[in-house]
Order: C-alpha cells, then sequence, then structure tokens
DNA sequence: CGCTATTAGGAGTAATATTCTCACTTATAG
DNA sequence: CTATAAGTGAGAATATTACTCCTAATAGCG
C-alpha cells in the first residue's frame, strides 16, 4: 500500500514529542508511551537506532531517559524516517544490493526513482521544528 | 518500509508485458505468469482491480485471455498503481476516513501530505508506454 | 564505598495483519 | 458437450507489531 509502517509513525510520534517539550533536560520512554498513546516495549525497540544515528541521546538509571542528540533544526524528517525504516526503496529495483536483471531494457527503474527523489526532495527539507504546527 | 508491494510490482510487471506485446489480441494470465515469472494463482487476483478500473479487459473461455482495456498512452503508471495498492496515503493521516485528532496541531500531515504530491505528480506525468525504454 | 531504586537495552515469544497459494467454480468458443 | 481460461474463497506462510522477562548502567543515599 506504499505507506509508513507503525515503527516509522510511533517514532516521529516519539520525536515530535520531545521536541515540543525542549525544556526536560531528559524524559522516559514511559513517559513518552503513555502521553502519545505507543506501546510501550514496541517503542522502546524504536529508539535502538535512533541512537544509533546520533538522532537521540539516552542516559540509564535514575532520572534517565532520551533527549534529542542535536538541535531540531539540524535534523531532517528524511533522517529519522530512514533511521526507522531503512533507506527509502520504494521499488526492489532501487535497493542498493538489487539483482534486477531489467534495469536496462525497463523503464520502471527510471520511474520509481524519479518518484522517490520527489519524496525524499520534500522530507529532506523539512526539519524536525516543523513536526509540530506553530 | 515505504515501498512498493508485490501486489503493485507484479501488476505492474505483467502490465508492461501487454504493453510490450500490443500484436496479441488476447494473451492469457498463464502466458504471462510464465514469462515475467509471477506465481500465477497471485497473478490472477491482481487482475480483478485492473479490471475494475478499466484498465484491463478480460475474455472467459478458448481463445480467452487478457488485454488492455485502453490505449498505454491515456493510462498513467499512477493509475494501475492506485487500482492495484489502493489510493496512496503514505500517512495514516492522509487516508481519507482517518480519524487523526492531532491535523489542526501537527504538522506531520503537512509534511506527508506535500510528499505523497510530489511523488503522485511524477507517477501521474507517465504513462504505460514509459514503462519500457526505447 | 556499596546498596537500592530507577531507567534504558536486549532476547525471545505471542498475537495480528499482510501476503501468497491451493483447490474449486464459472464462463465461453468451437 | 468439452476443453480452456478467467474468477473466487478458504487457508498456509510470512512479516509486522506487541508483549514478557531479564540484564546493564547510573544517580542518590546511608
Amino acid at each position: 500500500m506504499i505507506r509508513l509502517t507503525k515503527a516509522g509513525e510511533y517514532g516521529l510520534r516519539a520525536v515530535r514529542y520531545l521536541v515540543e517539550n525542549p525544556d526536560a533536560s531528559r524524559i522516559s520512554i514511559g513517559d513518552i508511551s503513555e502521553n502519545k498513546n505507543i506501546p510501550e516495549p514496541f517503542l522502546r525497540k524504536l529508539f535502538k537506532p535512533l541512537v544509533k544515528n546520533n538522532i537521540i541521546h539516552s542516559t540509564r538509571g535514575v532520572a534517565g531517559g532520551v533527549r534529542l542528540a542535536r538541535k531540531p533544526e539540524e535534523i531532517s524528517v528524511l533522517e529519522v524516517v530512514e533511521a526507522l525504516e531503512g533507506p527509502l526503496a520504494l521499488n526492489d529495483c532501487l535497493m542498493d544490493d538489487s539483482e534486477c536483471e531489467f534495469i536496462s531494457e525497463c523503464g520502471m527503474h527510471d520511474i520509481w526513482d524519479e518518484a522517490q527523489v520527489a519524496m525524499a526532495k520534500v522530507l529532506r527539507s523539512k526539519n524536525l521544528t516543523e513536526l509540530s504546527k506553530p
């Protein structure tokens, strides 16, 4: 159906929560889960790639929690989406390790590539401050 | 992962086969399945929405088969994709019957809408003759 | 210092949704 | 009437999403 998965949706929602609460130096995943209505165990897993990609910083222990690793203006929506969902690849033949043997004869590749570039351009042009309306 | 499903990929491949064989007045689904390496029982199902949306014309019985319902220049890639996958809806909040209560406060809707429009524009601008390279 | 409460991280399992396949039914030309 | 090919519904396989329970790190306190 060409759509964002739950992982992407929940992850973005969690990130939005952090952006909207800039005063809190650390917010627990439990808090986010409760406030944004996201299943907690699932949300925990989503933070792993966000931390790995230097979007989120986390600390364990008492008074620990998560926060943005960089300023929200410096993080693009595309970055977050790709961290959560893997690199964009609207069609299999656009994947890095694609073994499609038809590239030279088939126009599909070019069409999907163009569509993907258009989409990525939009997502790359938005930073996290734009997740919330003024 | 934001990608075309197998339904979309197989369906487009089948349609491409019809475009590339304009001389044959009718081609059997079995033929397409064999030539394009698509699981036959699954492919059969994909033709249902294509027929319903007036993209494909089918006849049963001896010497039956499928063919394009209109000239390939008059059918856009977007039409075929939406027939196979349902209307584009990159994010839940873009769906017609969305019950998202955050639209007014959340910038997500606008961002995904913009991304989706960009993508749809590309797919709408391509017709079926462009599925095969010259 | 070392104990304790607290919070992230991770492995493995269960539930659910999606994708795909099989077996059977219906229509049509000859 | 028969052979052929599309059409359909139930069920298997797979991927996604959700949960359980356990481990690791850290701040604060006696």
